[in-house]
DNA sequence: GCAATAGTGTCTGTAAGACAGTATAGT
DNA sequence: ACTATACTGTCTTACAGACACTATTGC
């Protein structure tokens, strides 16, 4: 039997938690509670944990929802930062996870969360400026092919506002018809019947729903690379 | 001061070496030395070094130039598998690469890589399976919209040949004349003067090779995640 | 009726695929 | 000259963007 673990490796887990506020990705930060960095803002992450972890998206999950009272309906896996020198306590590895949120859903985090626009960040401990980075590109990529942007969107919403939302995420306006095209032939969205946006003088937009069948599609994909088999 | 490591957990790399044979995609395997699954197909891994390695990119190069005796020019982090029940050993992280190479350089390597195909692949251990997978999934949907399939080539190389390569890594034909417009928008191949393909009873191919500045280009991108900033 | 925004029909330009033609080697 | 394959010019077709038009609400 050899040994049973890989000694002197730190084993960590990061989440960049992006939302929308006022038309800009913000991500989440919060002040580290311990040394190394103590009080200073960075990307909320944690030790995986053995015992309660079944992977390092359960972990990530974990340190969400303990650290920043979040549960991502959406939590994918971004890449790995690893190194000798990314961390004064050692030669460690950080599994970065990439979250998406409606603004809405951050309204029932803990208080301790801060928001800043992803552009234009303070200086961040450890390679965190650079893992943000990876995630703001990574979304802004599949932006351009998928239906990535619905997560950052509540349960229902218009046309309109997902547009908006798009728009926001690739920094550039989008065709009206194009866009309206594209999704229709993506499929994944269903009009909710009779719902319609109210209480303003024009007339009233449709409100959609991501059909249950792409419901965390994406995510799941992610899952089943850390599944047993 | 915490602790220094994370008790419990395995961190090893895995590397997916992937080359055309008779004009399909196979993957290079070892027979493990040791246990668990001694004698077993797998692909090469190992331990991280902390003492040798900076990153865990550099972890995966020395497997392959140890293990294997390849240097790839392309080497490219692909996703970190994980989890309690993926290695008997017990908790552990797999942080795997995925490498391209020509199959001629193949010949200068140990004399113990099997390659087999990717497609009908025999019962592997570990989650190498999903790994391998991944790695194939990936470089199917990069090759749509980049000069990934290069890397399958060696140095020099004619259009016909790179799309030959194109088509066995899609699996699907492609237009001629597409091709050549697609390469040609890229711009990342250049002609090499004078030189062509001899030998056959045809009008000989004008032979080009990868521009110097797009040289591993892709790997350097994901060189700069593993930088210490 | 008017303002404002939602949603749609249609034109146009760009890019991809099909096809056929020309070019150049060996035999 | 003939064959085989490299390369290229051009036609057609599909799709993205632009624009204009209709639709429906509150005031």
């Amino acid at each position: 039997m050899e040994i049973a673990d890989t000694p002197g490796v730190i084993v960590t887990v990061d989440t960049v938690l992006l939302t929308l506020c006022d038309g800009t990705l913000h991500v989440a930060l919060l002040k580290r509670e311990h040394a190394p960095f103590e009080g200073v803002l960075a990307l909320p992450g944690g030790y995986v944990h053995v015992a309660e972890d079944a992977s390092t998206w359960d972990a990530a999950a974990r340190v969400l929802r303990d650290k920043a009272g979040i549960e991502s309906p959406y939590l994918e896996q971004l890449a790995t930062f690893s190194g000798a020198g990314r961390d004064p306590r050692g030669w460690s590895v950080s599994v970065a996870y990439c979250a998406l949120v409606p603004q809405m859903l951050l309204r029932g985090g803990h208080g301790g969360v801060k928001l800043l626009p992803v552009e234009g960040l303070p200086v961040l401990p450890f390679d965190h400026k650079s893992i943000v980075a990876a995630a703001v590109a990574r979304v802004r990529a599949k932006s351009q092919y998928s239906s990535l942007p619905v997560y950052l969107c509540g349960d229902s919403f218009t046309l309109p506002q997902l547009q908006a939302v798009y728009e926001a995420v690739l920094g550039e306006p989008i065709n009206k018809v194009s866009f309206r095209r594209k999704i229709e032939q993506l499929g994944m969205l269903e009009a909710i019947d009779g719902a319609q946006e109210q209480g303003r003088a024009n007339r009233p937009a449709q409100l959609y729903r991501l059909r249950k069948e792409f419901n965390r599609r994406l995510s799941l994909l992610d899952r089943a690379l850390n599944a047993r088999d």
